[in-house]
DNA sequence: CATTCAATTCAACTATTCTTGAAATATCGA
DNA sequence: TCGATATTTCAAGAATAGTTGAATTGAATG
């Protein structure tokens, strides 16, 4: 019965403003984003930003780390990719389609999320 | 800017219903289920099950055809694919990751949805 | 053409989401 | 320790989502 955190998860990217900065996580890899950079790059309030992030980590699609006075965001991959799978579970009857999804960037693994 | 297209996608998804009523039509194929026919299998109220389904139908992820009384359901592949490609564009910077999705069921292609 | 079946629309209500600014927490440097 | 920076928490309001049953539309059957 995981259809619950999926729909968390789908709930948590289905936002304009937390699938700009999923994405962003997305494209700038293990090493993340510091919560600030991200308010920035989306001009939102910083209250608002940690709204939102903290949706994205709830549904374990980000997680965060310290960094000096920073929070940095990264993408989960792992998360995205179970998404993905449980979308597309069966598809067609069982058919042949829809490779799995399978992102393991460098760093990933050897990265340790508090 | 898909972006909005995206979110109204993503949003269909994240509901319990919905996401049930859309998996059940991906595993269903081309040939779809009839409202009816979700209504029963989800336990919901016919009204219920076409506000959810008009939701989805209005984000682009099912297309609808009549069938004597009956109006029958079918996921649109197509669109799925485009909101993971959308999520994972670009993963970890252009890292070669994450296959394009590419789920063409034998009479996909075939198939006329008015 | 009247009846029945399938599905949608409507109105009303409750619940949740998003935004904002002010206050609180945690870290760093002098 | 004091002040500055980075982020989160809180409270209150406006907007949107989800549920229900009753009324409506559309298609098939006699």
């Amino acid at each position: 019965m995981q259809s619950a955190s999926v729909v968390r998860a789908l709930g948590a990217l289905a936002q304009e403003h937390r699938l700009a900065a999923f994405r962003l996580l997305v494209q700038a890899g293990p090493e993340g984003l510091a919560a600030g950079a991200l308010a920035e790059a989306l001009d939102i309030a910083p209250s608002s930003l940690s709204f939102h992030i903290a949706q994205l980590a709830n549904a374990g699609l980000v997680t965060q780390r310290r960094n000096g006075r920073s929070i940095l965001y990264a993408a989960d991959y792992a998360a995205m990719a179970m998404v993905m799978g449980f979308l597309t579970e069966n598809c067609c009857g069982g058919a042949a389609c829809v490779p799995t999804i399978d992102c393991k960037p460098a760093s990933t693994t050897e990265r340790d999320v508090a």
